[in-house]
DNA sequence: ATACGGTTTTACCAAATAGTTTAACTGCCT
DNA sequence: AGGCAGTTAAACTATTTGGTAAAACCGTAT
């Protein structure tokens, strides 16, 4: 007799979405509890007060996020060169966003909100914005000695691959609007997501490689 | 007899600031007046309702981003090559963004509410995502054809600039944040900005020319 | 049946807030 | 002085909304 549903959770899930679309501010108590066809009363019966629902929505969406991530993590071997890494890396990022779109919206209204749970945020994506890239980053220095990888901020190539990634959720909006409009035949679906992988793994490594090409003093 | 600061512009200067900090739904109509120094009524004297007066500071900032943009890019001659219109093209994104730090994070709000203004900004961005793309995607095509240049979608290459230009804003409180935690002694200053561009211009050049590395199938 | 926990219903309170109104004030022009 | 546009002050309305209170409802286990 596990209840699969309690109530609970359709709280949760009613809350996430209503908090998602609209934020804390504007998000409202009854049309929570109309999403989850559940009384007013009984999300203060359950959490005592908006702000504490909407830390648990945060909590849960964190604690999914870190989940899919550590879970894709384990596949991480220490003797993987540069290429192998950047690809899980960036492969991880991608997927990970990609079975949760949500989170990036979230996280952008938390960001323009001054968010004040922004350090937890980031401590909650510590594993991807510190861990790894220390990995790859010692990958780097190596390269960067032996000559094969050429000289860059790692904080640069950070945010070139991490902008690469992210912005493919944030300006799925903007393809599907400027879609409507100009029609192009784009579609968000598995193969386009492989391609992204790709073609961001693709342009990051030639990015790195030592200059094969002398377009440049 | 010039008035420089006419009560509009006042209002619409403290009005942007709020709407900015807050977004539509959080801002206080008594916190604008507040802001400017003026009474909450007067608000309403010039601009009928909250409403409309958020759409006039949209309509500014939409308005400020379009000249910027402008500016930049009558200075783009026809007969340049990739690498030049590709600097340009990104120079003019980080350069105009950085002199207007505050619209990724206006953007990003309206993204996040669903933006019913969406469309618009979208429109109002027009001249970054379709003329330049458009005048880039003719020097893509005859490198393609020439086989200097790589076959890549142009949406993908396009994602991953803007990507690359875009998270720099979006990810500065994320750094911010990261350098208190463990300083790691960065400053978005005039000297980053101009590495960033270098830096971005570099991964695209060496994304899309025709492979010089053999790393890849 | 009855006692009980979970749930609903309904009504209500208190605070915040957009917007209105009206009278008074202020500086400027004639 | 008198008038006028711009501005302020302050009280007020209407509505929304988070939160509370209390009584009734309902299925279940004893």
């Amino acid at each position: 007799m596990v209840k699969t549903e309690t109530p609970e959770s359709r709280i949760l899930a009613g809350a996430r979405q209503e908090f998602i679309e609209h934020g804390l501010g504007g998000a409202r108590m009854q049309a929570i509890a109309d999403r989850c066809g559940v009384n007013k009363a009984l999300l203060h019966y359950y959490f005592r007060s908006k702000e504490r629902l909407y830390q648990a929505v945060l909590q849960e969406i964190v604690q999914t996020m870190r989940n899919a991530i550590d879970e894709q993590l384990v596949t991480m071997n220490p003797g993987d060169d540069i290429r192998t890494l950047l690809h899980r890396f960036i492969a991880v990022y991608i997927r990970t966003l990609r079975s949760n779109p949500d989170f990036p919206r979230f996280m952008l209204r938390e960001m323009a909100d001054g968010g004040t749970n922004l350090s937890e945020l980031i401590e909650s994506v510590a594993p991807m914005l510190k861990n790894i890239p220390i990995e790859i980053n010692r990958r780097l220095s190596a390269g960067m000695e032996s000559g094969r990888i050429k000289r860059i901020s790692p904080l640069h190539l950070m945010l070139n691959i991490l902008g690469m990634c992210i912005f493919t959720f944030i300006a799925r909006p903007i393809v599907i609007e400027i879609n409507k409009q100009m029609p192009l035949g784009i579609e968000f679906d598995a193969a386009f997501f492989d391609m992204r992988i790709e073609t961001i793994l693709d342009m990051a490594m030639h990015g790195i490689a030592a200059d094969p090409l002398s377009d440049k003093g």
